[in-house]
DNA sequence: CGAAATACATACCGCTCGGTATATATTTTA
DNA sequence: TAAAATATATACCGAGCGGTATGTATTTCG
């Protein structure tokens, strides 16, 4: 059992929120009053549960991963390149067309460009969104190795061209696409993608 | 002649420091602390002779559009849609290349998530990419009237998936991709192009 | 029952934020 | 040369920032 006086808080509720906050207005956007005042706890409670401000956030972006970025490890274990690809794009524009999320990705703009004093989230981010493109790299070497792609294909570039469209898609979510514009644009993708549906 | 004391410093000077430090930290990353040491002149200055801190950023945007986005309009005057694609494509790659330019696009990350106190500029900023992702569809939906597209074309998914594509690769410069890893995106991306090369 | 351990509440810390009041310096116009 | 106009320099404003010290309430352990 545990010691002392009981939280009178559910963590997990708070980080909920919290994410919801930092989705919403990123890393930066976000003050500890924002903070304080959705989760319903005092400050002091804040960072007795969670550190600070960068802790909480590294909590809330775990937990996005998690939740949010479900479709990924799911979408790379598809069967085929095509597969993995469609159900990449397709996922990030379920995710991102469901308006209730907050627009946008967490990943992408929760700490994009800001301050001196965020730059280590902002790396932090940057070597998350570089460890995701190389999870789709690997996932595509093996698939050239299977004769899923064609001799010629390059799984570094396309796994950098599709991350560069979920990102983009990101983009676009975060100035109101819908649900059937982001489709669209995963469409348009797969169109172009070096290995048919059947194979 | 101008009345009263000349101002001791170049305005075009100042704005030209100015952009570099929005586009690098992003609009509520950059204080005005930030942009008074950079400009090397005093609070009251600045005020003077750009109204406040929007009112700088509007026009370091404009300065950004005119000078870094200067190969958008360029290759929307090309003579098919496919040079169009890929010259928005390769310029965009040479853009944030370019290592001599701060990481990433201000258009993106200049404002992509923030506090409610920047929510303006934040709103102007999507309106821009709107209008940016409007003048591709503009261009496309003439080359498909031209028959520069397939008839099954779809000139404002096309549009929409280009500008994916190029918010995704500031994203991946914002990352620290280098000129080839753009490039490669870029190639990527035109290898689904509908329309070939030569018409 | 203490005593230890933990959480809550209030009030506060130094610092930075965007923005400005006031006074002084430098120019052109009359 | 005086007045009007503009720019600069200094010092300051209230508000918000992330973070914490202090005191009190509530729990478990001995």
């Amino acid at each position: 059992m545990a010691r002392g006086r009981p939280r009178e808080f559910d963590a997990e509720l708070a980080l909920e929120r919290a994410m919801e906050l930092f989705w919403r207005q990123g890393y930066e956007g976000t003050s500890l009053a924002d903070l304080t005042d959705a989760l319903g706890i005092t400050r002091p409670s804040l960072y007795a549960a969670f550190g600070n401000k960068e802790a909480l956030f590294r909590r809330v972006l775990e937990r996005y991963e998690a939740r949010a970025g479900a479709y990924r490890p799911r979408a790379l274990s598809a069967l085929t390149a095509y597969e993995v690809a469609r159900r990449l794009l397709e996922g990030a524009a379920a995710l991102h067309g469901d308006k209730s999320n907050p627009a946008g990705c967490l990943g992408v703009h929760g700490a994009l460009a800001c301050g001196p004093e965020s730059g280590r989230i902002r790396e932090e981010m940057i070597s998350h969104r570089s460890a995701g493109e190389q999870a789709i790299r690997k996932r595509l070497r093996r698939a050239k190795q299977e004769g899923d792609l064609p001799p010629d294909a390059d799984p570094a570039a396309l796994a950098r061209y599709l991350s560069a469209v979920l990102y983009g898609m990101a983009v676009l979510a975060a100035g109101g696409a819908s649900l059937r514009d982001l489709r669209e644009v995963a469409h348009t993708a797969l169109q172009g993608w070096p290995s048919s549906p059947r194979n």
